[in-house]
DNA sequence: ATTAGCACTCATTCGAGTTGAGTGCTAATA
DNA sequence: TATTAGCACTCAACTCGAATGAGTGCTAAT
């Protein structure tokens, strides 16, 4: 079967409706509707059309329709390609600078989730390309030295090394000038063993705190496990009849409170990203790939602070959620970000 | 009316019985108990008094009755009171030494709900004495230097001061040393304005970035803000259908997400717990005196790493709690931490 | 002081009946 | 040939009353 233009409008009527009410809408409804003059008889017929294409379905038996997966998948990309929205009309969200990112990044997530009233996340941004920039060894007590590493972006990360031997200024000195000569500038491939046994040589005795210090530096290169992630608004989930029973409500809860599937379908995320510009993804029930959202749609974007620092913030609501307006709060907290940091 | 001995052991099978079923208890129920020998017409006239007194309630006439605060309270009283409760027959619970502090309380965090079935919340520890033990700037590129402060405990601050003029690292070098023979070992009493502003005139031009290193120290020290909370376990309280309807849980979802209400309780558990060693404290209800908390209680405990560095740790369940597995659980991980750090 | 007995209360459960929204099919209509 | 009116049918949701049973308070007997 075709999909045809009148088909279209009454999808697309049946899907408005019930992003609105929740409730299944029947053939009557849709026959009030003024710009398609069409008998519920009609549209009874065409719905049954629907149903077979598999748009649409019927909680039971003489109930009326509500959107399928592939439904609400035509009816988001539709409107996504609709035209490049306009963000004007918004209530204007205002993000401050905040010395701690970890603070920005919380009134981030709060915004999101008050102004659209569904749940939201955001994860810490992640550095893209990262080499070492600096490097301090510094003696902290007798036993043990406080290695510091600043990569590109200047992010810092501070690891303490125990030392077996006691050890003089001046052997850490010249440990730092060591490291430094060699390392600065380098990214994660460059660092190769080759390098690391020509350092280890020249360091003699010292071997073992080189090992540690370039331990730490592959650490706060790769910086895989400090991806962090900020949550608010999971109780809004509450205000959506069809994600408030218990079951499914506290496997949301607890999707949203252990991070860790959030890490997964980020990192996915993150990764599309870099095909097509900072497009906005729309997961929608099973397409999170996480089985406790099975219920949900989750909105994501991408947001850049300064050159290659780039994190993921989502929108998570029913399916029926108003996706214009979850795509339209992220872009505009998108732009805000970019101003954020760009200006300076 | 007089509370005796036949009242206390009647009111204790019926919080007994209560906390197991969650059902309302009748006398029937009670004059089972071969224990006391009554009738329920006993019983029943018994509870009546009770009911007067305070310690228990009927939800509707015709209902069994079920424990008040009041009797809550008791009850646990009683219960605290008894014995130091050895903790041996516990569930193994490892906690492995993370190298992140933040790794390690959201373990704690899960083992406390996985172990309890209830919420659990952890705090990060808050550092009590506090000398700053070590300070360095280093120049980390031509228009900043990098402030890294170790203060006691080996709590690393790292800081990006901007620097207006081109610095030499002589002119580096020099400042540390300044800085480092005047500042180190103090604590936020004893660095007083005097000091300060001898050191800056010492600085010459470079007063400026005295100041600002001055700055860093006092935030490091004190610390305030950053009071880390992790929570686990939220789900759980949707294992209770007294808690498990929308708008209960709804708010309790919220007090956990929300960090901030939690900050409170928990503050004002650890100044209490000055007083009186590492006791467990309970908050029955609304003694916690969050509103969406009046159905809940929490127990809560401190625990320490090292010297001075003490932190809360708490397990929120309904009322009908168990309590002696929640203080039994949170002083095995009491020890646990304690042991962990102690050791070394 | 305790208990047995009894009348009373009231939330909960169950099933039957009713309602109403919605369907699919068929035959009439444009 | 596409649309529509008409009609029988389905089924979740609601209402209502009866039955159930756990529990009470009171009174009189032990």
């Amino acid at each position: 079967m075709e999909m045809d233009e009148r088909k279209t409008r009454i999808l697309e009527a049946i899907i408005r409706n019930y992003l609105e009410t929740g409730e299944p809408v029947g053939s009557r409804t849709i026959s009030r509707y003024e710009d398609l003059k069409l008998s519920p008889a009609t549209i009874r017929n065409e719905m049954s059309d629907l149903e077979e294409m598999g748009y649409i379905l019927q909680p039971h038996t003489s109930a009326g329709r509500i959107p399928s997966d592939k439904g609400y998948r035509f009816y988001v990309d539709r409107m996504m390609a609709d035209r490049e929205k306009e963000v004007s009309d918004m209530q204007e969200m205002v993000v401050r600078k905040a010395d701690q990112l970890s603070e920005l990044l919380k009134q981030v997530a709060k915004l999101l989730a008050a102004n659209t009233n569904y749940a939201a996340a955001i994860s810490s941004p992640q550095i893209h390309r990262n080499k070492l920039k600096f490097l301090q060894l510094s003696k902290v007590d007798e036993g043990s030295l406080l290695a510091v590493i600043v990569v590109e972006g200047n992010i810092i990360k501070n690891k303490i090394i125990p030392t077996s031997s006691e050890m003089d200024n001046e052997t850490v000195l010249k440990l730092n000038l060591l490291l430094n000569t060699n390392l600065c500038g380098l990214s994660l491939e460059e660092i190769n063993l080759g390098l690391i046994t020509l350092i280890k040589e020249r360091a003699g005795i010292h071997s073992d705190i080189v090992a540690s210090a370039i331990d730490a530096i592959a650490e706060a290169i790769t910086a895989e496990e400090d991806l962090e992630i900020y949550t608010s608004g999971a109780n809004n989930i509450f205000k959506y009849p069809e994600l408030a029973d218990n079951e499914k409500a506290s496997g949301i809860i607890s999707t949203l409170e252990e991070k860790n599937q959030l890490k997964e379908i980020i990192s996915e995320s993150l990764a599309l990203d870099n095909d097509n510009g900072h497009a906005i993804q729309v997961y929608i029930g099973h397409e999170s790939q996480i089985e406790s959202m099975k219920d949900c749609s989750v909105v994501t974007a991408t947001y850049e602070l300064e050159d290659g620092m780039r994190g993921m913030m989502s929108i998570i609501g029913p399916k029926r959620m108003d996706y214009e307006k979850a795509a339209k709060t992220l872009k505009k907290l998108q732009e805000q970000l970019d101003a954020l940091y760009k200006k300076t």
